[in-house]
DNA sequence: CTGTAGACTATCGTCGACA
DNA sequence: ATGTCGACGATAGTCTACA
């Protein structure tokens, strides 16, 4: 799994326990919804301006956020 | 405190601990000398991958870094 | 409600040079 | 060892439209 999709992951699974359409939180997060698509869809890597906006529209912290990726993609500090 | 003078300064911070040069950070991090200056005087957004990037190079995680940036700004989910 | 396409603008990130 | 500049190619993010 790559980074860029398990971001996706990530929002589909915190948007979906918001109960929260991709138009809602484009909306909600100041963003395009064909961009959430995009985002949803592993087609975009969302700048970290976008992950905040995002993750404050998701009601999560962006570390939060950053740790789901972390763990489905196994990311490890050397 | 803005978002990118958080990263910024967040990013400064985890390098001097680690005692590395811009440079060096750099070179571990795949990325050119001259935007990890242009980081740590915050005119620019990394993307996500750049933190992911860095993060390793730095020996901490994503996650951690972004809690440190939320501490600084304040960040709070609704 | 979500996915896709194309064409567009803004910003990321690189590179050579110099102080 | 860091800061700064200008130019550049690559990618983030917008917008209209349709299935």
């Amino acid at each position: 799994m790559s980074l860029q999709e398990a971001i996706a992951a990530a929002l589909v699974k915190a948007r979906k326990k918001r109960k929260l359409t991709q138009e809602e939180l484009g909306y909600r997060a100041g963003y395009d919804p064909v961009y959430i698509n995009m985002l949803e869809r592993a087609r975009r890597y969302p700048s970290i301006r976008a992950i905040f906006n995002l993750s404050e529209a998701l009601g999560i912290t962006p570390a939060a956020l950053m740790e789901d990726v972390q763990k489905q993609i196994g990311f490890k500090p050397r």
